[in-house]
DNA sequence: AATGTGTTCTGAACCGTTACGGTCACTTCA
DNA sequence: TGAAGTGACCGTAACGGTTCAGAACACATT
């Protein structure tokens, strides 16, 4: 049965005919994938773990970025790509149990998801992205401190010492406001903390007390938490001359704001964004360029080819620093910095 | 065994605590998925065809809007989303028989696709998108042809008379260049078939013979290919005064190509597109906006509610003329058409 | 003590496939 | 003619769960 289906060589054309014919007649639709799978354990499937609605893989360009990539890896190898719906909101972790896939990739969650915990402790290999680096798992990413450090530097240059910050979700609890330095320091994205840390080092050695910055966190990742966030910080210090932002769409809703205040970018306020997505750059956000396909197409060969090299193996990216339209900061700020407020 | 993980109702806790004990000590990773899918018949997931490189999906906008749709049924559902590697060069159709899913949903392949064929014989629900009707399939979609009558229509009123087409991949071969009228009626693809039906009906209406409307197709989606099809246009007719697109990738295309030889949209030159993608929209497109997310949500309904109703269902979505910076043709143009070249 | 009732636990059947080894017929060559 | 070799075909045992019938046991009732 199996034989005449897939191996055509092990019998006569003959029999193979009969068989199918039969096979026919009786509405046999064909091996089962399910059973074949467990019989070969093999699903011929990759999964991928976001801990995020998992319609906003689709919404965050960053994301699109990725899957594409990854898409592109497994498509290459003929596996197919499995997105397990992982609620951030539930802890419901049976949906990565139930996965049936050879491998997993997990993209940017915090260290404390318990889908993270259950994916690992699962007897298939795993790719972590944006992670730390963790005890036998491979492992893909960027330098995010060092990047942001150097975005960092080059604002510093420009003359800019007071800065805002704006942040994305910094661990799984909602908390959109100000963030206190030791929320900094712990928080649970990988990313974010990098960013931060980075930004830190490189404003603490220019001289500038990073107590007294201003770092505001949103929950969501959207363009509209990237506007009232900007405000937030505004709000609290309107002197800034440079806002940051942890990443492009946030960027844009903190250009979107300083446009609705009448304030000029950059003359007046230096936004900056993180990602390298393509409104960003269109819109001439100075930001970090990350190869985020390349980024998912690295995840989806480390997972593929796990029999190479000695595991766990680490791959880090290189990013480019786009100076868009920053500018020195305005003349009054300059001034009060050099001759007091 | 089973019951410890699943049903911690059917035993005393102490027997549970034991069991889990000895499984944790024998380095036990938990049911395995696969075999339980066999026993169950439930694989937990929905498959997603789609006959494009895999990444293609990712690139364009309107796709990417479907899955999100799309995933946002699966994750309302608990369900996760495979993506079929399914090759449009190859005819490779194994990836299909070996995805374990409860259920297809096919987005726009061409009729007389293998991989559809083959899904089609697998003994699971299927829910077509953007293809004509089948008997005894699910289908989703939206009235391709209408929307394209009603947009020439708007066109008509304008005055252009002399227009050109730019249209999408009709078959499965690749043919960039002008398009036939048999090659434009017999074309695979419903989706692209339905809209030069709408076009060459309200032209055909408003006396134009359509038959010497220029019609120029290309294989690749993408906007590069939209621009050297718009030149293709404007060289075989360099006096069309609009010129449509039957997809907003391809009209932004036209944009760049409009641009570059120094024609003002829409003053020298209308062009029009279909979709209503968020770029097309800020350029101020003339073109039809369809509900990309709300179609993906719905094939996904339609899939996991397949006890509901009786079968086959479809559901035709709502579509949204979006009058973009349309003008009436230039002068010269409707002044030829009343008095001749 | 025998019977009934309810609970906890055990064992075996089944899901559909593939891998493997064995049987059998038939060819080849001494 | 018989032994060895070849190839086609077939039967069976896993793969690892879930499910369900019924055994075993505890306890209450007559």
């Amino acid at each position: 049965m199996s034989n005449a289906y897939n191996r055509p060589d092990q019998l006569s054309p003959e029999l193979r005919r009969r068989v199918l014919e039969t096979a026919r007649r009786l509405g046999y639709p064909g091996p089962d994938p399910v059973a074949r799978s467990l019989r070969t354990r093999k699903a011929g499937a990759v999964g991928l773990l976001l801990t995020e609605n998992l319609s906003y893989a689709f919404r965050d360009p960053a994301a699109v970025g990725f899957l594409e990539g990854l898409a592109l890896a497994c498509e290459d190898a003929g596996q197919g790509l499995l997105l397990v719906p992982a609620n951030p909101e539930r802890e419901d972790v049976a949906a990565v149990h139930r996965a049936g896939v050879d491998g997993f990739v997990v993209y940017s969650v915090p260290d404390d998801d318990p889908h993270l915990a259950a994916v690992l402790e699962r007897p298939v290999p795993t790719v972590l992205c944006d992670q730390p680096d963790l005890e036998d798992v491979d492992r893909v990413g960027i330098d995010d401190r060092a990047a942001m450090t150097e975005l960092a530097r080059h604002l510093i240059e420009l003359g800019h010492r007071r800065v805002g910050v704006v942040c994305m979700r910094l661990a799984r609890d909602r908390n959109d406001g100000y963030v206190s330095h030791e929320r900094q320091q712990s928080a649970r994205f990988h990313v974010q903390r990098s960013r931060l840390a980075g930004l830190a080092q490189a404003f603490t050695e220019a001289g500038v007390d990073w107590q007294d910055v201003p770092v505001v966190e949103r929950f969501d990742h959207t363009i509209a938490s990237g506007a009232s966030a900007a405000a937030q910080v505004l709000e609290r210090d309107p002197r800034i001359t440079a806002l940051i932002c942890t990443s492009d769409i946030l960027a844009l809703g903190a250009l979107a704001e300083a446009d609705r205040r009448g304030l000029r970018v950059p003359q007046d306020l230096t936004v900056t964004g993180f990602d390298g997505i393509r409104e960003a750059e269109q819109s001439g956000l100075t930001t970090v360029r990350q190869p985020v396909l390349e980024k998912g197409r690295a995840a989806g060969k480390l997972l593929l080819d796990s029999a190479e090299r000695t595991r766990p193996r680490s791959v880090t990216l290189a990013t480019e620093l786009i100076r868009g339209t920053t500018a020195a900061p305005p003349r009054s700020a300059a001034d009060e910095r050099w001759f007091g407020p």
